[in-house]
DNA sequence: CTGTTAGCGCATTCAT
DNA sequence: ATGAATGCGCTAACAG
C-alpha cells in the first residue's frame, strides 16, 4: 500500500505559519478567530488534505461520538430493520456506531461489549440481550460506566434504559380479533428460549382460560423461532397436528412460523382463510411478500431502533435512563377471516 | 449518569505496585514478566476491571483496527447476509467495523465515507459503489489514503480492490438449465439502474439471439428492483402480461420478482412449475421459505462479505489490491420443471 | 485574538 | 526483568 501519510494539525500550523490551537479553533470554530488568519489555516488545510484525528480528538475530551450495537445475528429480518432505525437516528445526531454479532451466544454476547467498552464508545445499545445467561451484576456494573439502552428483553435493572413492545396487551389485542371473527378452537404456536414467547403464551392461556375454551394441546411449541429452519419445523410440526387438533385459527408468535403454517395448509389443501385463519406478528417485511398476505401485529421494528438510539444519546448527554413501551398494533391482511364453523 | 470512571494503567500500575510499562507488557504478552509480578498486575486488572483503552493505543502505534462498511441500505436481505460475512472475518481478524448506510443517494455515500476516513478505519469496504455518480477521481484519491475494496459493482480503479460475482457466467447456466428443461419462449425480467440487470439482459439477448428466439417484447423492466415495492411492481406488471405473452418459463433478475412472478402465477391460476416455470437469483432467504421453494442462482452473499473482508484486512497488512470473481451456482428447487409444451 | 503548554492513555526506547 | 521518560495528535486552560 501507498503509505502518503497523512497531514496532522502541527503540518497545518506550520503550513499557515500559525500556532496549533489557532488551527484547532478554526476546526472547531468554538473560538473567534480573525477573518485573515481562518482564510490562511483553510487554504493550508485543504492544500494538505488536513482531516483532523478522531481519535486523538476523543482522547484528550474524554467523549466519543460511537456508540455500540450488540445484535444476536442479522439472518433475522428483524434486527436488520431495528438496526435500520438505529444507523437512522444515530446518523442525524453526528454519531456513528459499531456493529458486533453475538450469535445467541452469551459469551459472545460479552465478549463483544468488551470490545466495545475497550473502543470507548459513548454507549450501548444491546438487542435482545442475555441477561439470564450472563450474570445480571455484569450489566449492573457495566452501566455505571457506559450508558446502556436495551431492546426487547424484560429485564429491570437500575440504571439501563429500555425499549420494547407491550406484547402482552398486543398478543391480547390478535387474540380479540380472532375471537371477534368467532373462532374459538385457537393454535398456539411457539419457539423456545424467549420470554417473548413466554409473555405470549401466558396471555393466551388466560384468554382462553376465561372463556373455557382452553387446552394444553393447543399450545405448540416449535423449537428454534428466529432461525431459517422456523419456517420448515413449524410447517412439519403441523402437517401433522392440524389433521388431528382442527382448529379454525392459528395464532404465531412470528412471521415466519405464520409463513411455515400456510406452507402446511397449502400442503393439507386447506384454503387459508377460508377455511383456517392465520395470525403472525411483527410484520417483517416477509409477511406482506407472500400469498395471500398476513395478517400480524406491527412491531415498528425501525421505531423500536430509532427510539433506543434517540434514548441512548439523550442519556449520553446527561438525560436520565428510563423505559420505553411501544404499543402493538394490528395490521389486518388477507389469512384471516370470520369462523366458517359458525355460519 | 453515574459517571465512575474507568481504570486507566495508571491505576492499575499503582494498585499492583509496578510501572506503566511493566503493566502494558503483561497485556500485551510482547516482552517477558517475572510470572509473580504478572500474577500480581493480573489481580489488579480483574479488580479494577481495566480494559485498555483501544483509542490511544492506536494513536501512538499509528494503527487502527477497524475498518468502515458502506451499504446502500438494510431493508434488503442480501445485504444483510453480506454484512454477515464481513462481520464474521472481521471479528476473527480481532476487527472491529463501523456501519453506514448511504441510502442509496450518492451524495449520502461520500459523507459516510469522509466520516469514515476521520474516524481513522484502516479499511474500507463498499457494498455496491455508486461510482457512476461520483467522479471516479474521488475514489482514486481516496484509494491513495486508505485500503478499498469494493462488492459488486463493475469498477475498474486502479488499486481498488474488487469481490464480485461473476454473474455473466451464471446467467448463461441459468439460461441453459432453462433451455435444457425445452423451453423457449423465456420471459426476461429486470429491474432499473444496476448494471447488474445490464449484464444479464445481455446475456440473455446473446442467448435467446443464437437459438433465433429472441424478441424485444420478452424484456421487462419492473423499475425499482430492491426495495419492499418490488414484488408487487413485479406482480402487478406480470398480470398483464403473463396472458399476452405466454412464455413457459421466467428468468427473475432477483429472487423479489421471482416472488412476485408466483404471486402473479398463482392469481392468474398459472401453476408453477407445471404450467409455468420460474427461475430467480441470489439465492436469498426468502426463495427457501415461500411454497413452492423458488430455483435459484445463488449468489453466496456471505462469502462475497467474507472474502471482501479478508481481502481488505489482507491490503491493510501490506498486500497488494485484487479482483475477485466468485461463480454463482444453480440450485435446483420446486418453481422449475420440464416444459410441456414439447410434450 | 493568538501562542504556549499540559495532559488524554498508552507503547516503547533507553537505562538500570 | 523492570522503571523513567518520550511522544502519538489533539483540545483546553492560561497567559499574553
Amino acid at each position: 500500500m501507498e503509505e502518503k501519510k497523512q497531514a496532522t494539525i502541527v503540518d497545518v500550523a506550520k503550513a499557515a505559519g500559525v500556532s496549533v490551537a489557532t488551527v484547532s479553533r478554526v476546526v472547531n470554530g468554538n473560538y473567534p478567530v480573525k477573518v485573515e488568519t481562518k482564510e490562511k489555516v483553510k487554504a493550508a488545510i485543504s492544500s494538505l488534505n488536513y482531516v483532523p484525528n478522531v481519535q486523538a480528538r476523543e482522547l484528550n475530551t474524554r467523549r466519543s461520538s460511537t456508540i455500540g450495537v450488540v445484535v444476536p445475528g442479522l439472518h433475522n429480518m428483524f434486527f436488520a430493520e431495528v438496526i435500520d432505525g438505529i444507523e437512522d437516528a444515530v446518523r442525524q445526531d453526528g454519531f456513528s456506531f459499531l456493529l458486533n454479532c453475538a450469535q445467541n451466544d452469551p459469551v459472545q454476547e460479552m465478549q463483544a461489549i468488551n470490545t466495545l467498552v475497550a473502543r470507548n464508545v459513548s454507549g450501548i445499545i444491546v438487542i435482545s440481550p442475555n441477561t439470564k445467561n450472563i450474570s445480571e451484576n455484569f450489566y449492573e456494573e457495566l452501566v455505571q460506566r457506559v450508558p446502556l439502552v436495551f431492546i426487547n428483553g424484560y429485564h429491570r435493572i437500575r440504571g439501563v434504559s429500555y425499549v420494547g413492545n407491550d406484547e402482552q396487551m398486543g398478543s391480547q389485542t390478535a387474540l380479540e380479533y380472532l375471537a371477534g371473527l368467532g373462532h374459538k378452537r385457537i393454535l398456539f404456536v411457539r419457539g423456545c428460549n424467549s420470554d417473548s414467547y413466554d409473555i405470549k403464551e401466558d396471555t393466551y392461556r388466560e384468554f382462553m382460560t376465561k372463556r373455557e375454551n382452553f387446552s394444553e394441546d393447543y399450545i405448540l411449541n416449535i423449537g428454534e423461532g428466529n432461525g431459517v429452519e422456523t419456517v420448515d419445523a413449524t410447517t412439519e410440526a403441523l402437517k401433522l397436528k392440524l389433521p388431528q387438533l382442527q382448529p379454525t385459527a392459528i395464532f404465531c408468535c412470528n412471521d415466519l412460523m405464520a409463513v411455515g403454517a400456510m406452507n402446511a395448509c397449502k400442503r393439507l389443501g386447506l384454503a387459508v382463510p377460508d377455511e383456517i385463519s392465520i395470525m403472525g406478528y411483527d410484520n417483517i417485511a416477509l409477511s406482506r411478500l407472500v400469498e395471500p398476505k398476513i395478517t400480524t401485529m406491527d412491531q415498528n421494528m425501525f421505531q423500536l431502533g430509532k427510539s433506543a438510539a434517540q434514548l441512548l444519546i439523550e442519556t449520553i448527554r446527561g438525560g436520565k435512563s428510563k423505559r420505553i413501551m411501544l404499543d402493538n398494533v394490528l395490521v389486518s391482511r388477507d389469512t384471516t377471516g370470520v369462523c366458517k364453523d359458525n355460519l
